[in-house]
DNA sequence: TTTGAATATTCCTTGACTGGAATATTCCGT
DNA sequence: ACGGAATATTCCAGTCAAGGAATATTCAAA
């Protein structure tokens, strides 16, 4: 049986601040949670919450190091994000009527 | 200037089991908030609080006839998602270790 | 085994979100 | 203008998640 609904718990993971960029700092490479809450000026406490909501829904995963614990992104969250998102694409290609502007403006990641 | 962070509006609006099933069901097009609330068996002020919710993040947009609503999804959430998790690829490239197992699985939507 | 570093957990308070019920608004037909 | 249909809004109570502070755990080194 193939599930055509998206999973609540990433995608309320993914919907705090905090959590995100978390997630897009972690998006070069794993880090120990003393880096990451120092590169986001987090509280290590707070840090080391919000991560365990990013593990327990799936979407980071701690290499355990002795006393640290480096942590790094999960692909299945992302991929299946994005295979849910397939989902819209007629919806998405049925409406390409003043979208055009929108397109460009996304892909235009220089400065002017 | 560019943002590279995602939109945290819409993907909280996306993080609540009501709203992700009516972004699922329209789908495949427009709906009145009637037939919303019929077709997932939720009441009337409930679904137009949601559908307010959807609105003021920008997910869904409604054209008003008469008395009725007819909602429908606006495509540019769904692109910037997409967009932003394009930025995950060097990430889940990397990590296509014991990936391709999962691979197929999202991939075999036929049943055996 | 004591110390210190790195991380996790608990307790508590506060703010935000949800749902239900009732009510308000808008519009068409008569 | 009135009644009814379709939708939105308000009010209120209950729930839940986030933050701060303090504390607990785990590990390596001396």
């Amino acid at each position: 049986m193939f599930k055509s609904g998206m999973d609540i718990m990433a995608l309320s993971a993914l919907a705090e601040p905090n959590r995100i960029n978390i997630v897009q700092l972690l998006r070069d490479g794993p880090l120990t949670v003393g880096e990451i809450a120092e590169r986001l000026e987090l509280s290590q406490p707070k840090t080391s919450k919000h991560l365990k909501v990013l593990r327990e829904s799936g979407i980071v995963e701690a290499r355990i190091d002795a006393n640290r614990r480096f942590y790094r992104l999960r692909p299945e969250p992302f991929l299946a994000l994005d295979n849910w998102l397939h989902s819209f694409r007629h919806m998405m290609e049925d409406r390409l009527d003043n979208l055009d502007d929108y397109l460009h403006q996304l892909q235009n990641k220089k400065e002017p």
